[in-house]
RNA sequence: GGUUCCGUAGCUCAGUUGGAUAGAGCAACAGCCUUCUAAGCUGUGGGUCACGCGUUCGAGCCGCGUCGGAAUCACCA
């Protein structure tokens, strides 16, 4: 049972036994603010009614019959309509050794649930930047969190690996290429397509500019160019399965892959199952055939097929086109149906930037028409975009801050500051280079996690890769150090993997067996807001109290053997907790730093 | 114009279900390395939670409105 139960079992029994039975969900129980004495506290003001009398005097009623008919609540104090129960020192020794003991402490029970969790979800035409970062970064930590709260997790990747952009890429290759390949450059496969997508652009442009300087519109000329022209031409192509297109385009995206690899392995995401467009594009017609049977879609002269959302506050909005082919949204009907169909899913999130919020809006609203039910069960994880100090990100002005380029940054730099400060001086240059890797990573995941999904954030290239305060690295910092004491217990043989003894805590101690416990809880409240900041708000908040714990009492200097192994497992815990909420965040934590 | 989201300290951001005197970090200033890692610790200053009205015993949080910002409203994905 939580703590919480327990307060609230004890509240609500003596509560009753004062004043009658009361609704579940009636009284309000929370933790004690810091700055007052106390552990957890019942706000009064809804039982006023009942009682019949003062806040404070209700409070102290309450408090009162508590403390006299229950052992573990050792006294109580009333500011206001507050009242605040103190837990007694035994109770948390005895909570502390149920924590410690239990190997699989803030894993939830599994749920039965079943969640399919798509993101990252890039386009085959150029490498992954600032955004996409921030898209995996928030999909795999949600996936994380979601799994240590009990639920079954599916990680997808949907790759939009066809279209109109990528025949780009393709065409400026094979006429401007020259027959690069990553081997004869060097250069990685996604930032090879990824700059002959730029190099289409260019030429496309100097088309376009020169048929308006002939008198067209600027309209006609983007239409006429004949480079865009061709581009459609090879889409048609490949949609035909030409043996050379197709060749190509296989080629192609098979260097983007091998690239991306790279870069999901330095984020540290992976997938479980990974969709190709492709494959896929065609799905949804027969659900817009069902739409059309059942009279939620309608059929304009021209052939294309259309919904009316504007009783709901929306737009009319195309699901197929007039020569038959499909849109984004018909895809995207079919494949959330097959998903919930083949995974029997309880719930389906997609990491998809805010740009997107209405094609989710009308996605789910559609299909709610449709009759399924589990249209409900259709989250859209939505997150803002990432600007820079200069502004929004904009690949025509070059500011677009690559992904590759930012991660060798950080690395880079984490390994500088740990030179200067002479940290690695006694480290392999192959540990020392795991050590940086480790940090620089946990700066930018942190930095990027420790922000509301849903706000646009600002990325200031210099906040980021700063190691001080509320960053990653601090909170790594405090777990090697944690480590060092440990190393050092245990070359001085101090033993402490011993009962933990029932010996008095300091107060100091009692919080951080206090936030300790509130692990699960926290964890619990970050996956239900799906909101990763909240395990590293909590994460912080533990490695500060424990830095505050460090300067105040000297853990292994501590003369009495019990009192030092208390400690030393104490400490042990931190450090346990530590690791595995900043492993929600997929922040690998190192031993020494 | 419609829809959705955002507005909290000079800056970047927290603030699970409405609860007490609104919190961190950065930046500024003042201390602390003879002590288990100073990527640290302690302290000081800094606020009309955009604004107004409402609901409530109680509002940064809920409702309505105003102002400011963002996204979106394509036979693109």
């Amino acid at each position: 049972m939580s703590i919480e139960d327990f307060i609230s079992k004890v509240v609500y029994r003596s509560a009753e036994a004062l004043y009658g039975a009361i609704e579940e969900g009636q009284l309000q129980i929370q933790k004690t603010r810091k700055e007052f004495e106390g552990d957890y506290t019942l706000v009064t003001f809804p039982l006023l009614r009942r009682s019949r009398k003062s806040p404070e005097a209700t409070a102290t009623e309450i408090g009162e019959h508590i403390v006299s008919s229950v052992a573990e609540i050792e006294s109580f104090n009333v500011i206001k309509g507050f009242l605040n129960l103190t837990l007694s020192a035994s109770f948390w020794a005895a909570r502390f050794t149920e924590m410690a003991a239990d190997v699989h402490y803030g894993q939830a029970a599994a749920t039965g649930r079943t969640i399919m969790i798509e993101y990252s979800s890039p386009n085959t035409n150029k490498p992954l930047h600032l955004g996409h970062i921030r898209n995996n970064l928030l999909g795999y930590s949600v996936a994380q969190i979601l799994k240590a709260n009990g639920h079954k997790v599916i990680k997808a990747n949907l790759v939009n690996d066809r279209g109109i952009h990528i025949c780009k890429s393709m065409l400026a290759w094979q006429r401007f290429g020259h027959g690069e390949t990553p081997a004869s450059t060097g250069m990685k496969g996604d930032h090879l397509v990824g700059k002959y997508y730029v190099e289409f652009d260019k030429h496309y442009k100097a088309e376009v500019k020169e048929l308006m300087a002939q008198g067209q519109s600027e309209e006609e000329a983007k239409k006429n160019a004949p480079i865009i022209c061709d581009a459609q031409a090879m889409l048609r192509q490949w949609e035909a399965k030409e043996p050379a297109v197709y060749g190509l385009w296989q080629t192609m995206n098979g260097w983007v892959y091998e690239g991306f690899d790279v870069t999901y392995k330095a984020l540290g995401v992976d997938f479980d199952k990974v969709y190709y467009e492709s494959q896929t594009y065609l799905l949804g017609k027969s659900i817009v055939e069902e739409g059309l049977q059942k009279g939620v879609f309608y059929r304009r002269d021209d052939g294309s097929v259309w919904i009316d959302l504007t009783a709901d506050g929306l737009d009319e909005k195309l699901l197929l086109r007039n020569d038959g082919t499909s849109v984004y949204m018909t895809q995207d009907l079919g494949t959330a149906f097959r998903r919930f169909e083949d995974n029997k899913l309880d719930d389906l999130i997609y990491v998809v930037g805010n740009e997107q919020n209405y094609h989710f809006q009308v996605l789910k609203l559609v299909l709610k028409k449709l009759g399924y039910a589990w249209s409900d069960h259709i989250t859209h994880l939505s997150y803002g975009m990432v600007e820079l100090p200069e502004g929004k990100m904009k690949s025509r002005e070059g500011t677009v801050v690559d992904a590759d380029d930012l991660i060798a940054d950080m690395v880079r730099t984490a390994r500088e500051m740990s030179d200067e400060l002479g940290k690695l001086n006694d480290c392999s240059e192959q540990e020392a280079n795991a050590i940086s890797t480790m940090v620089g990573m946990g700066a930018l995941k942190y930095f990027i996690l420790k922000v509301d999904p849903k706000k646009t954030m600002l990325f200031d290239p210099r906040e980021s890769i700063d190691f001080n305060g509320n960053t990653g690295p601090f909170i790594q910092y405090t777990h090697a150090r944690i480590c060092s004491i440990l190393r050092k217990a245990q070359q001085a043989d101090v033993e402490f993997d011993g009962s933990v003894m029932a010996i008095a805590y300091l107060p100091e101690e009692i919080e951080l067996v206090k936030m300790l416990a509130d692990y699960p809880s926290a964890v619990a409240a970050a996956g239900a807001n799906f909101a990763p900041s909240m395990v590293g708000a909590y994460a912080y908040e533990l490695a500060k109290q424990f830095n505050g714990y460090y300067h105040d009492h000297s853990i292994l200097k501590e003369e009495r053997a019990d009192v030092r192994r208390m400690r030393l497992q104490l400490v042990q815990q931190v450090a346990r907790v530590i690791r595995s909420s900043m492993a929600l965040l997929g922040i690998e934590v190192p031993e020494r730093m």
